[in-house]
DNA sequence: TATGAATGAGTTTTCATTCAT
DNA sequence: CATGAATGAAAACTCATTCAT
């Protein structure tokens, strides 16, 4: 446990750290990764990883707590960019902020299926990954009751019922692509978005 | 590599294995499973594992191969019997194959899991979760084919795309009520019955 | 251990198993060969060896003792016959005997090599090992007092040390052919007789 | 593999457990070494065996690599020194360091009658028994050159045959000597000398 | 802070050997 | 006689973790 004497470079490092781990995550997978992975591709000692996070649990966690921030943060910035424009123009940014990109959309479900199965077993880990989920709700939540009350929605939407429904298909969508293998990343953005305009009944 | 002297024994310690090893990663997670797990499970010692197995990776193999072929041909009786009854029972009827208890789903959703993220490294697991999906696939599509035909279903569906979105209510669904840990099976069932419907515009 | 009830089946058996064990170790080495790779060479299943050889160690050493007796007999033979023609024809009688084919000969040293290796450890091995080294310069011996009776050999050899040298020339000669590994057979050969007629002052 | 960070101790744990390994395999022939053998003789644990020496045979080809260079630099630096004493001083002083001591002799016999075989089918080991084996021919052949150019030596000689000779003489012998076990080391000193030199005519 | 050195606990795998049929 | 099935013991190797510097 590291003494903060200099907060900010400690700071830096553990992102340091936490990146290195993603990439080897998305990489190797969960359960393969291992310490020297890490270390190597963060260019440290193996030790330091260690000095830094108590120890490997501690920052696969903190992989998934950073994960869940990064995205999370990056689809509200959207959202809220999009807000004066109406609900379909907020949900088409949500769904942008999500999948940005092949490589990052690949990368991100590659860790994240990983997390979801580790986070059934390690409590720090499940908790991460159901914040990712709910938080996504939220936001998705938001999105659909002001789409009902534009009348650009189904009136019989329940919005805690839809969010949960809009998020299977994202994941659900998303981890077929990844399966797959092959199939180009704007398809994947193109279906998605239909099913869930299409189950939103827009 | 035995050679098989009593054909039906043979296969009765194979799936006495292969069960084994699913509990065990249904409990522990794929990537944590040792042999050791499998051999105790199964009552069994360590080596004899690899007496009917080549090694561990052709064991979890067989385990995903064999999950894939009895979930899916359960799923296809069920379809079967239900075929005189019309699209929506044979929906029902496919659906409720899927979902045939809690503790069923929960166990085969938490292998499942590990199996996607695992068939992205081994084109041997790799090539079992994607029969799974392909197979579901096409169950699905002819459901959904029978629909639209019948009048039951939205017309401007495209079945092949209309499985996909499907598939992915049943597994994003699944996905999130197995990481609730939670909430109750009946719910997850009316959920899904419920989502699939109303994005088949029943 | 077999009660023996068909004894030349049984005795038929036993050399059947000794020469796989001969053929399994001149590939792999003796430290490499298992019951199985023997068991596969001569047909039959594992448990069979280890019914007609006590245990591994067993059935290695009389394959070393069948060694022996084989090539020794051989060479006895070819001395024999060659009795009459004096003893520069005899000596080369018994050279051609040990030296009969490219391939028994370097069949015959990888496996000899181990075997001198192993019989520093097993005394059961080791006995044959000696028992063969002694035997063949038992042979030398007599043919190298017939030499020095003869006038054809120095006069100031002593049959019991020349034997031994000529035996390590054979040996040594031998095993660097062996190592070298793309070295004519006929050289070897060839040398190996001046060598020893050179020692032997003929 | 690590990096090294004081060179000097590395290299003094290497040169340890190679020591340890070269016992190891002395006393218990190369096959049946394990690494908890090594890493108990050299005092320390089975794993740090690993973290010198990425694996089994690596080690193993390093222990036979440097007893090449020791050896053979033994050999060589007395010869240096008798180089103005003459020829056969100097196959004195050659002989002289390929047989210190009877224990050392033994052990060293073992070792590499263990490697010899081991080297047909390792390459890397291979290679160093037959640079071992190059090694002391070169040597070999010198003197000899300077014996036949001295006089002392058969004019018919042909440096390279003769060297490979003489190292025949010199591993049949030592081996000879090593299966019998019980001959005094004296004997052996004297019988490979005198047939050293009866043979190059001296 | 940072790291190389060192280790212990665990995992897969191999194989001689036993045994019931 | 012969064999497939089953096992126990041991081996190489991996890796998170600790520690001295």
């Amino acid at each position: 446990m590291p003494r903060i004497a200099r907060p900010e470079e400690a700071a830096q490092m553990r992102t340091r750290l936490m990146r290195a781990a993603y990439a080897a995550i998305a990489e190797r997978g969960f359960a393969a990764v291992t310490l020297q992975d890490v270390a190597t591709r963060a260019g440290v000692s193996k030790a330091l990883v260690l000095y830094y996070f108590t120890d490997k649990e501690q920052l696969l966690a903190a992989v998934m707590e950073r994960t869940d921030q990064v995205i999370r943060s990056r689809a509200e910035r959207a959202m809220r960019e999009a807000a004066a424009s109406g609900p379909l123009a907020q949900l088409d940014a949500y769904l942008d902020a999500l999948t940005i990109g092949a490589r990052e959309h690949r990368d991100f479900y590659r860790v994240f299926l990983d997390f979801m199965s580790a986070g059934l077993r390690s409590p720090a880990i499940g908790k991460s990954t159901r914040s990712f989920h709910e938080g996504c709700a939220a936001l998705e939540r938001e999105t659909i009751q002001r789409g009902i009350a534009a009348g650009v929605f189904r009136r019989d939407l329940i919005p805690a019922e839809a969010s949960t429904v809009v998020r299977a298909l994202i994941d659900g969508l998303s981890i077929q692509w990844l399966l797959r293998g092959d199939e180009p990343f704007d398809q994947l953005r193109r279906r998605m978005r239909e099913a869930v305009l299409a189950y939103l009944g827009a």
